[in-house]
DNA sequence: AATGAATGAGGGTTCATTCAT
DNA sequence: TATGAATGAACCCTCATTCAT
């Protein structure tokens, strides 16, 4: 069974790694150009394949972008579940899952923006999307609330401030550039230090002017 | 010449306020399904009319694209030019700006994420489009160094800070809802405050818990 | 009943007149552009009215391109009726039928390409139009034949030879302009000294080789 | 390689072969009505595909109608060669050359009007047909230069008498008809014929009275 | 697994034509 | 008489999708 001590990739191996790099491509020209402005063509030629070759990966467009969203939606999740086992308060915790869920998405997927084409979905789709989202959200609300009962978060409208923190999120992959002035781990952090500013109860501390001096990911 | 004391539209009256709601529709449009997945049959149902009669007001659907950019961009630079008589410290002049520009935007056009589809123009629009843009962030990246040099602002890295707050403030749009349970002002000053909470040096301020409680857009 | 001495044009002059400049400018852009190309906004431009103008004048487009039609076919046997009580001979009746025919087309009209346009036309007026046609060339035909008989046309076949002639004249108002070299009396010489000589019977007479010089239309 | 003998076209061939077949309708198309009263949807019926099945072969219409020009002047630009070589005086190499240009549209392109609709062509597309097209009309009055030079052709202003053949011959696709009475090579000749009896000094050579008679094409 | 060919649906745009003013 | 507004049909072109190879 394991000939060539497994060196040697599988069918179903060499499969899954070329769709999984027609997803991140897919991904990143959705997010660059947008759902309806990307033709498959495009996505097609930046593999090097013909466009009718993506149609043994996934069964049409929609697909692609579903696929998208539940990527996007499992880092937002399993980021989630880390920052609650490895912090402890509401602020903590909200910092840490969107530290986590940004720099995945900056790094991997930049996928960020794709949570805007909604519309583009069937409605079956489109609600299940809709749901995911929502959950998440609603547990990023609920970290906010935890925050304001143990303190650490200013008492605000957990709804409104999670709006308000997302759009931003969702926004950074439309400006950052892995060819520009800051790492991905260096926008992660000083990002996150203004979402932290903006809700923090303790007094307002100081920020570092050069972003490249920040520090790691999830100090504080 | 001032026939029925003026009450009866002139034909350019007329002209003028089709043009005007055609333009406020085709934004929203945009703003709610993204530029390419907007027909103009959709818009023109919308109105009532034939998809023909648009071209009498407006030579293509690029050009109605560019007019909601520039309806934008007047609207932010006149926001701009307001605050900087009403206000002195560059915080002051940022949360007025950001607020007087946001709260136009929800009334009157909806047109903020219009501002996300400049690769939909020709490349002579798009330019003028990002030097426009950029002008104005340009413009807001001063009031932070502004507020950082007279003491009102925190230090940080401006740029960084000027999109992250335009990610949360073109984002609004998506969310907000005329029939929602916030007006206009109310999420205008919600959000002015977390912006502000986020970039003010001086001790975190309390937020208001029930935004329905906000004071007036400009109050402090 | 004779007011102003008939200086004053009445409205029916005035009518008629306008008409008039409208077929000729309808004829002169059909040429310029065909038929299809040419859009009523174009001509309507072209006399300084509005499209919606010219259905004042004629009841639609085809109406228009028949208009042409039929002045180009009253000029073309008008001409020929001229030419049978000048002349007797059939070569000396056909050259001068030619000579006249283009000659008016090219002062007044230019109006001759328009014949190619035939397929434009619905089928009654098309089948008017062709009758037309074929009558006039029918005619040309006979005087062909009439040559040959009284010796003044060389053996030929009169079809072929005036399809022949008949192209050359059609194309000339592509490449003939009021503003070049020559005018309209001494192309229309010279050209008819090119087709005398194709179908002379008598030995080739020498031809101008500076068109300038060329005498007027119809000496021989 | 070579398997079943070669006679199995390749995929290549099938590509040009149909390529070509939708070159020739399109040609005859627009010769017929016009390039712009022929809409792609009636050249693909004729073909017996869909009109988006063009677009494999054209990217666009106007590609389309330049292509037929393209291929009119390899026609023209070869048989101007090859007239060179065959024929030593100027009358013979320039009714060789017409002939040969005129048997080849006839048969294979019937593409002699398109050369008409040069204002259906882009800017760029236009330069070059135009000039392209002005080579070869030097060309030719080049050659009747030197006949008159050589004594083959009568003293003549060699563009009018140009033009005029020109026209004769741009106008044959449109009376002529593969299921007529005449041949295309019997047409040829009895045409040429008429165009050497208008341009040659010799003494006006007879002419054959029934074109069905003719003689081959170059025979003199 | 991948391709080239083909399709059908849909979108943007033009334009002849109509109509109320 | 002339105009501006509006319409509906037609056209060019794009693109997601299918299918035979």
């Amino acid at each position: 069974m394991a000939v060539w001590k497994n060196t040697v990739p599988s069918k179903d191996e060499l499969y899954e790694s070329k769709r999984a790099a027609l997803l991140r491509e897919a991904a990143a020209a959705f997010n660059r150009r947008g759902f309806h402005a990307t033709s498959l063509d495009e996505i097609a030629q930046n593999l090097g394949v013909t466009k009718a070759a993506l149609y043994h990966y996934f069964p049409n467009k929609q697909t692609l972008l579903m696929a998208c969203f539940e990527k996007a939606m499992d880092v937002a999740f399993d980021s989630l579940a880390r920052a609650r086992q490895q912090e402890a308060t509401g602020r903590g915790r909200l910092r840490l899952t969107l530290a986590l869920y940004l720099e995945q998405m900056l790094d991997e997927l930049s996928a960020c923006v794709v949570l805007m084409e909604e519309n583009a979905l069937t409605p079956p789709d489109h609600a299940r999307m809709v749901q995911m989202r929502d959950r998440f959200e609603q547990a990023l609300r609920d970290l906010v609330r935890d925050g304001i009962a143990d303190g650490s978060i200013v008492a605000c409208d957990p709804k409104l401030a999670m709006f308000t923190i997302l759009g931003a999120l969702n926004w950074i992959p439309k400006w950052f550039r892995h060819s520009g002035p800051w790492t991905a781990t260096q926008t992660t952090a000083a990002v996150s230090d203004l979402f932290e500013r903006m809700l923090s109860s303790a007094p307002a501390p100081a920020l570092a002017r050069d972003v490249g001096l920040m520090p790691l990911t999830t100090a504080k």
